[in-house]
DNA sequence: TTTGAAGGTTAAAGTTTCGTGAAACACCTG
DNA sequence: CAGGTGTTTCACGAAACTTTAACCTTCAAA
């Protein structure tokens, strides 16, 4: 997975919470687990997911109480909510289809299913893709196909590099300070130094300017960050 | 899906009826619904939709009626049907009715299970494409007679590979993530190890590169997934 | 001109991802 | 139910990529 996606998951079983945690960041995912259902509303709030599992019974406020609040919220209303019952009871799963809930998982479930249940409502949720093809002056950089063209030519990259060059250029003209790249293009790792940045940029650098030393492109602007500009 | 597939929906209950719409729409689908029968067959001659989900139950004509105007009207008898039902008894009875449905779905649903068999419904009545054949190099994929040639001489493939083979080389130059092509070459079955995509690859790779440590046709892309090139 | 801060460069250590072969599994067919 | 074909998983090593840290250069203020 390139970009970490977040998962709350709101289990009052410490047991189960610990198993889904287990499985979902073994694939790939970023978990935060609450095991009462206060304090979830706000923290979504601060840091949006991109997807709920809920526990129907949870002490604080019930999961049937915290997707009403979900869908009610203005910045959380779209996000993708499943829910984790232990009953098949009709009455349960009529109350969570009433309030928009997008899936659910009966315990005991297998972790394949919870993964692929997870995974196949957030395909559901995905946004189309920006402008497959971004060009500027003699570059052309193509989502899609996820190749780079410099003056003719195409040029190999790997994936950091690329993401990193491809928001840079879908944002021309506006300086990203370092802090701001690595919370666009490396989302997850808090952990990095800025100085990382750094260093793609100077191999970015080698790849799209003609003279590295005094880039047409990919400009420094000292104290800031970095700005990409389309040249004349 | 290229072009927005409408679906129109015949449901009284309001709530449930915008529940439909709501997933329908966040799988990609165009909905109008309709909370009586009348109107329907007229609307559906001037907009042909390509699929009906009709509550069993609705005031004006009961579906029932409906459906069996559609298969009687030349212009949206071969329109596929799918039947809302409230009881398990009512499905019994209808799926021993000779009505014309193509599926039911039992209420209460879940959203997956909605959606999974509208898409099920509609793959079966998918057109066979026309470009039975892409070629690609020098190779040659015959979708209707399911042959693969290489370099003039016939490939035996399996049904996997060449399910794989084939919907890579239809998008030729655009790269997929292991997840995107597991949703769209295995298709119901989303309980598979990414990493099967890989062991796929390898069997393609054996059968039409000429030397598989260094592939002509079918690249990997280093942290995303893999793309179908053509040679020059 | 000195000096500290910021950015550039490099190489090596650390991690992740991919390719591979073999084994386990599932499913049909005879 | 044995044998065959096709599918899926697993574990390991090699290769590619990422990150760090150390050192170097440039810049601008005093």
């Amino acid at each position: 997975m390139l970009v970490k996606q977040t998962i709350f998951v709101v289990e009052d079983d410490a047991d189960i919470a610990r198993l889904v945690r287990y499985h979902l960041e073994g694939a790939g995912f970023a978990v935060r687990t609450f095991l009462a259902g206060n304090g979830v509303i706000p923290e979504s709030e601060k840091t949006p997911p991109s997807l709920f599992l809920l526990d129907i019974m949870v002490p604080g406020a019930d999961g049937l109480e915290i997707c009403r609040q979900i869908r009610h919220n203005r910045t959380i209303s779209m996000t993708p909510v499943i829910f984790l019952t232990a009953k098949t009871s009709e009455a349960d799963k009529i109350a969570g289809l009433d309030l928009g809930a997008d899936d659910y998982i009966a315990k005991p479930f297998s972790p394949r299913e919870l993964i692929a249940r997870v995974k196949a409502v957030l395909r559901r949720f995905e946004r189309p893709l920006p402008p497959a093809v971004v060009t500027a002056g003699d570059i052309v950089i193509d989502n899609g196909a996820m190749t780079l063209t410099v003056r003719g030519s195409l040029i190999t990259t790997t994936a950091t590099e690329f993401r990193l060059l491809e928001y840079l250029a879908r944002h021309p003209g506006r300086v990203f300070t370092r802090d701001q790249l690595l919370d666009a293009v490396w989302r997850e790792t808090h952990y990095v130094t800025p100085r990382s940045v750094d260093v793609y940029v100077r191999r970015i650098r080698e790849k799209i300017e003609q003279n590295p030393e005094e880039p047409r492109y990919l400009k420094t602007v000292r104290g800031a960050g970095y700005r990409f500009e389309v040249p004349k």
